[in-house]
DNA sequence: TTGTATGCGTTATCAT
DNA sequence: ATGATAACGCATACAA
């Protein structure tokens, strides 16, 4: 049913204020060079002809199509969403647009993407992964195309990423447990082969220990891939393996509930039978029950900042500060 | 940093391999019309040089641009990602891409996407919100840009959509609760001047009270606004006024989880104590404690549909089925 | 099988 | 203050 009446052009309204497209341009954009008059006449014409700018033939001549994407492990995760609406917010607030794009972890949709996006000319990407494989790294490097990774970074190029400090985020939260009685400490951590958000909390966890005096168990860390599902298993494994455990650190907030949810299917009380601490502080870990700790990563200023770099052509690396959110679900061991 | 080596086009490919662009954009495009030997020149052209389409010069020509806007009221909710992930899937399946909007429940922002996905010349449009005002529709209509309605109607102008019948949904999910005994039946209601999924399930719960024989009570219902701290509150109110109640329907998930963490606040079991039933059935249902018994929306479904229905140009109005799917926050009355 | 030429809707340069 | 006109990178109708 779309009306095929023909959408006007610049040329149209040129024509009926009796100007030419140049100025018609100018008056468009702000631009000095024409009187009152005409500028009322090109005014008149565009309103009553319903004139809509074409982004895509200013783009062309422009180079520049304000517009960046923004590739996603998984649109639906909370951790997702929330620095998708950092984004969103940042990039509307300066007339950017975003083009969502969802790897789906996986490697071929990521290049397709990749492309893709290179042949919209985005202005910059915005690149959230588990973590990069070199090869993406590589497609990165020759598209030619600004790129700011958040929540990870490459170990072989200098891209420009924002992130915290993963390892000290999960030292400080394994630490807080500890300060609170805990000694015998378990971890449902991440993908086990993520350099970054896997490897690095698993390393803060240690650290955490060591630092205490505590023995660190192989037996006592069980890995997920920082979501639902393979949280709860994670959890119910290690909670049949190491009963004695107190108190989990989760990798994430999403792996938090599924111990949580673990926790609950066994008549483990939260925080009395056992604590848990999450990682992220997403909306989820106030809608728990109870509501979980965690460490809180600023997300949504995250993906501000990373189009904010994009767009004003910033270089660098930046880590942003974390913090603990205190809720219920960790208790003191006496 | 950016390098500024000059993107090849199509004509150096065309100079570098001896042919016309015209040549190049027919084997570019898999049209009939070259020998082998031309196109293996210009292959060879195209990967020495790194060759990279120009997807808004072609979008010019072609006045298509294998985009699409999505509006949504805000990315982070739970159902908006869902909803999201499925659009865009099915988009990237077509070779399509999505630009995500966040309205905000916000009428000039919502304006303002319809005016720049207008001007980025979109191929279509998805749009959710809570509810259309006159407004929008009007410029909907203005801008001859194809558009699909998800979860929400227009009852002014024929605007095709994809929606369940939340009417018959909230009626579904009340009967479950009267056939497992519960007479005194409270709602958690969502956003009150909400003409769709707002009004709908009201009605659709009073209306499942009247079949029952089960009087309606004006205090038995508290309204939120479908999110998570409003639909919390509103359940401590009812709570608060209404002790006596054993089941409560929530229009939403996020409430359903608000009205879990009262209760639990409140030190009341679920479901001995209160049985709460869902609506929407996103993964926070799932990830609950207890796990949510809610009605199940196709929501990723709906998103896919919307997208399709915008390719093949679709006009019509499709309602999906909807489900109840049972976990462990409804109990039995005797 | 291949090339020429024109146009898509704008911006921008150079005149006037 | 205003107008011609040449790009922008590509697709396509028409020739050859």
């Amino acid at each position: 049913m779309a009306s095929n009446k023909r959408t006007p052009t610049i040329k149209d309204i040129a024509r009926i204020a009796n100007v030419s497209t140049a100025t018609v341009s100018r008056i468009l954009n702000g631009q000095p060079g024409y009187g009152d008059a005409t500028r009322e006449r090109v005014e008149a014409a565009i309103a009553q002809q319903g004139y809509t700018r074409n982004a895509v033939a200013r783009g062309l001549v422009q180079k520049r199509t304000h517009t960046i994407g923004v590739l996603l492990p998984s649109v639906t995760s909370q951790f997702a969403s929330e620095l998708l609406g950092g984004i969103e917010t940042e990039a509307h607030s300066h007339q950017y647009s975003a083009i969502v794009c969802n790897t789906d972890r996986n490697g071929e949709r990521t290049a397709e993407y990749l492309n893709v996006l290179a042949e919209k000319q985005v202005d910059g990407i915005v690149f959230t992964s588990e973590f990069l494989t070199d090869e993406y790294e590589h497609l990165a490097e020759r598209l030619n195309v600004p790129i700011v990774l958040v929540s990870t970074m490459s170990e072989r190029y200098q891209i420009p990423y924002v992130r915290v400090d993963d390892q000290k985020a999960a030292f400080a939260a394994v630490s807080y447990l500890v300060e609170r009685g805990h000694r015998r400490i378990g971890m449902v951590a991440g993908t086990e082969n993520d350099p970054i958000a896997g490897k690095l909390r698993v390393n803060g966890y240690r650290e955490a220990l060591d630092t205490s005096g505590i023995d660190f168990r192989q037996d006592y860390i069980s890995y997920g891939d920082f979501h639902f599902a393979l949280g709860k298993q994670a959890a119910v494994n290690l909670l049949d393996r190491a009963p004695e455990i107190t108190a989990i650190f989760a990798a994430s907030d999403e792996m938090a509930v599924g111990v949580i949810s673990a926790a609950w299917e066994r008549g483990l009380g939260i925080p009395e039978d056992l604590s848990v601490i999450g990682y992220d502080d997403t909306a989820m870990a106030m809608m728990a029950t109870p509501p979980l700790t965690a460490v809180h990563q600023p997300i949504a200023t995250m993906g501000r900042l990373a189009v904010r770099m994009l767009i004003e052509g910033r270089n660098e690396g930046v880590v942003l500060p974390f913090s603990i959110t205190e809720r219920s679900s960790v208790g003191n061991r006496a």
